[in-house]
RNA sequence: GGGCGGAUGGCGAAAUUGGUAGACGCGCUAGUCUUAGGAACUAGUGGGGCGACUCAUGGAGGUUCAAGUCCUCUUCCGCCCACCA
């Protein structure tokens, strides 16, 4: 045979087909046995595969396949995130049905992944679109919506212009649309939340559970998730007349939330966000004018400008005055645009002695400075010298009691004092904001409400789910929900009295749908059951979880939220879904991001034709570790491609199939080193597959494919370890190049049905040893010359060896040896 | 501003975790076989030097018998977060 197109075709063919027909890789429970669950974040079916599938879906797979060869029960399945906005686009530009065209390219998508030979069980398979998935989505919202984690505000919100519809906090990167760039906008909206923020400590709590998580994932959940302590300090508001008339409902104390309470005796000045309640009533009659004047320039700002941090901080006097609790001063209220409504209290104590921003800001306003952090080293630090704030650590000055604390202590012993005093407490806050989950589109899960004029807002009931997406309805990308337009879907009777009423026309979001998709695998057809528990139970949780590291937060924190909700229906029994997180590197091409938009992409399938799977996988995997980027070439495909080639023609030409029994210790000189080769590469690729660094593997593979070539056996004992060789290397590349490897091993004479049953080779510890070593020699940490020796040799004969040795005795000649320093079997130092 | 990664030949990358720097592969050079080669095989391939040698892991110091690896400082590059009080 020779290893051409064709025939790399007609053997990827026959094997693909084989799987799917003999349900190769089909998984079921089996108590048992140990389960292993792989999993790839699945994909949006944009109907081609491009190069980061590909490398995703290999490095998925060769864990599977090894997991399998080493007797576990493994699941392995793929499905579709298949609901979005690429579908309804196509709707609106091609007037296309989003179900048609997106099961179309669903369809077309897993003929690509079999044309790679993934080892799916295809039999688990879903679509996110598919009502008997959504449905489930709606059921998940009830069940949510009954606790009280599901509920709707009115609030401002992001809002995509370009999308027309709303988007999460998770979904706004730097003040622009994830999807489309567009500049998000504000808006005040009602609409459907989930209430995440109720498990904000498990999420945080649990992240320690994750210690085979990729360290900077976990710290960006932390990160975003943010709980930062402090203390709320109460104000009472100076000019108390403002609330003698007509404000009565108003608390006459302002909360300022800070992280900082041991500076709190040189706060100077008080900050309102310009959208705080607060800020109307306290506002002078002088200074009304120029407030709303004020709060007008501010709303023109769009959210992405206002917080790109480089802009000057722009701020105007109310007019009013507060009383610093700790020392009855009277300091200003200012409402300045760099304080943000949606954290803390809205209103901060302003330290400029100690603050890089209060500075700046108060130098602009000529606002007072305090002192009350000295740096213990100059401690004479006056407000006329500050170019920039003092954030340093230091002891506490002008602080009445806490006079002379470092500022650490002082942080704890100002906020129990504060709390004890009545004028303030000890607080935490959360960055993490609850999920938004409305959009205003077609193509995704209708949520399960309906409004009822007398009843008000009544779940559907849940047999009378799914609330089916209806078909065929026109979408125009204009003027919301297009289901707002479709009378028979928003008409409905009020479950609860029977009279008319209406349904609510958002969908939810697609990340609602992906949070839970891998819980769906478990009993992925199941039509009682969200899922079902007992076969959850059995392969949950997710072993290994593999994708892009743009999901390090959005996805990952919404299923893990997921999880811990499920859990807390009594569904699952663990807290994390997934144990062991690899974030795949991106794939470059010429230096960039291989992107359609850059127009750099290669497409996976025009290598498929000229090479074949196999060759792409092998050289993917060898081309970089998993996490690292990778940088495409076409030339390092032809490589894979002589050595899968190189082979095949020496099984071809030199197997044959001897099957004699040899003893290691018999072993002509080079048959054993052969064999110890062999017992080497096991050992050397099984664990850098544990330890997932393929590329390292493949080489070793290729070192141990340089040695069979040059074997020449001698006899048949000589013969039986050529072949007992290259059965051992078929075997261990059976993961990366699945389909040559089933042929080869079909031709070595195997009764299995496929390679990916029979057991992962095992290494003979004994057959690793060598009677020889080479020692290297150094002269004062130069390496000078190498020696052969026995491995039995002590220290005391080597050293006689080393220093006989005519090089080192040239370097060495009458000076004294003042150190020698040997590592067994490896080096020698001789310090002169 | 904060956090996390990186930096090794022409290129992708290795380096037993402090012990022969550049494994393996791509590319390149020469040769063999060929009507031909974008096939296969053989040899070579970090820089300098005829050579013994010597210089080399972004840069500068340090620890050590020994540093790509540890410590201090520094320069670039990438990613994430960010007026978060």
């Amino acid at each position: 045979m020779s290893y051409n197109t064709n025939e790399i075709q007609r053997i990827e063919t026959k094997w693909q087909k084989i799987w799917d027909e003999k349900k190769i890789f089909k998984s079921g429970v089996d108590n048992g046995r140990e389960k292993y669950y792989v999993l790839e974040m699945f994909p949006y079916p944009s109907g081609k595969i491009h190069m980061g599938h590909v490398r995703n879906y290999t490095i998925a797979d060769v864990i599977a396949r090894f997991r399998m060869m080493q007797g576990l029960n493994v699941l392995h399945p793929m499905g579709y995130d298949a609901f979005g906005q690429p579908a309804e686009n196509a709707a609106i530009k091609r007037g296309v049905d989003p179900a048609e065209w997106t099961y179309g390219c669903i369809d077309e998508m897993t003929h690509e992944l079999k044309r790679m030979g993934f080892s799916y069980d295809w039999d688990r398979s879903l679509s996110t679109c598919d009502a008997e998935y959504y449905k489930w989505n709606q059921w998940i919202f009830l069940k949510m919506f009954e606790r009280g984690l599901a509920y709707k505000k009115e609030s401002p919100v992001n809002w995509c212009p370009s999308c027309d519809t709303t988007l999460a906090n998770e979904e706004v990167i730097n003040g622009a649309c994830w999807r489309c760039k567009s500049e998000v906008q504000q808006k005040n909206l009602s609409q459907w939340y989930l209430k995440i923020t109720d498990y904000s400590e498990r999420l945080l709590k649990d992240l320690d559970l994750l210690t085979q998580w990729p360290e900077r994932v976990v710290t960006m959940q932390k990160n975003w998730i943010g709980k930062s302590f402090g203390v709320e300090i109460f104000f009472r508001i100076g000019d108390s007349a403002l609330f003698q008339e007509g404000n009565r409902a108003l608390s006459p104390i302002l909360k300022v939330f800070t992280t900082r309470p041991d500076t709190i005796f040189g706060a100077t000045y008080v900050v309102l966000a310009p959208e705080h309640p607060l800020v109307d009533a306290i506002t002078t009659p002088a200074n009304k004018a120029s407030v709303e004047a004020f709060k007008k320039e501010v709303a023109g700002v769009s959210k992405s400008e206002r917080v790109s941090g480089d802009l000057e901080k722009k701020g105007i006097f109310t007019g009013s005055y507060v009383v610093n609790p700790v020392n009855q001063e009277l300091i200003p209220v200012w409402i300045a645009d760099y304080v943000l409504m949606d954290y803390g209290t809205g209103a901060i104590m302003a330290v400029p002695t100690h603050d890089q921003r209060d500075f700046e800001f108060a130098k602009k306003h000529q606002l007072p400075m305090k002192i009350v952090i000295q740096d213990p080293a100059w401690p004479d630090l006056k407000v006329e010298q500050m170019d920039a704030a003092y954030v340093e650590q230091g002891n506490l000055t002008g602080s009445a009691q806490f006079d002379g604390m470092n500022n650490q202590d002082a942080m704890q012993a100002i906020g129990e004092w504060m709390e004890k005093s009545n004028i303030g407490k000890t607080t935490v806050h959360w960055r993490l904001r609850d999920w938004l989950i409305s959009r205003q589109r077609y193509w995704g899960t209708p949520i399960p409400m309906i409004y009822c004029d007398t009843c008000g807002v009544v779940p559907v009931p849940e047999n009378q789910l799914p609330v089916e997406l209806p078909k065929k309805i026109q979408i125009t990308g204009q003027g919301g929900s297009p289901l707002a337009y479709c009378q028979d879907f928003v008409n409905v009777k009020c479950p609860k009295c029977g009279k008319p009423a209406r349904r609510e026309t958002d969908t939810m979001a697609t990340f609602f749908d992906s949070s839970w998709y891998y819980l769906r695998f478990c009993s992925a057809r199941n039509s009682s059951q969200v899922f079902d528990k007992q076969e959850a139970k059995y392969w949950m949780p997710v072993d290994q979880y593999i994708g892009g590291i743009e999901h390090a937060i959005l996805h990952l924190l919404y299923s893990r939220f997921f999880t811990k909700f499920f859990k807390d229906l009594g569904l699952v029994d663990f807290d994390e879904p997934f144990v062991r997180l690899l974030t795949q590197g991106m794939v470059l091409k010429d230096g960039e991001v291989m992107s359609k938009s850059r127009g750099n992409t290669v497409d996976p399938d025009t290598i498929l034709v000229k090479y074949g799977a196999d060759p792409l996988r092998v050289c993917i995997l060898f081309a970089a570790p998993p996490e690292d980027q990778l940088e495409w070439s076409d030339g390092a495909v032809d490589g894979s491609w002589k050595f899968l080639n190189r082979l095949d023609r020496l099984a071809d030409e030199r197997f044959k199939g001897v099957k004699v029994g040899y003893d290691f210790k018999t072993l002509s000189g080079a048959a054993q080193e052969l064999e110890r080769e062999r017992n080497a590469t096991i050992k050397k690729v099984t664990g850098d597959l544990e330890t997932y660094k393929f590329n390292t593997a493949v080489s070793a593979m290729m070192i141990m494919l340089n040695s069979i070539e040059k074997f020449v056996p001698q006899n048949e004992i000589d013969q039986a370890v050529f072949d007992q060789t290259l059965r051992s290397f078929v075997l261990m590349l059976a993961p990366y190049a699945p389909h040559l490897c089933e042929e080869l091993w079909q031709k070595m004479g195997s009764d299995v049905t496929s390679v990916s049953q029979v057991k992962w080779p095992q290494y003979d510890e004994a057959s690793l040893q060598r009677a020889v070593v080479e020692v290297v020699v150094q002269i004062n940490g130069k390496l000078r010359s190498k020696l052969e020796v026995p491995v039995e040799l002590n220290e005391a004969q080597v050293r006689e060896l080393a220093l006989k040795d005519e090089k080192i005795q040239k370097w060495v000649e009458d000076k004294p040896v003042r150190k020698f320093i040997y590592v067994q079997g490896r080096l020698i130092n001789i310090v002169v």
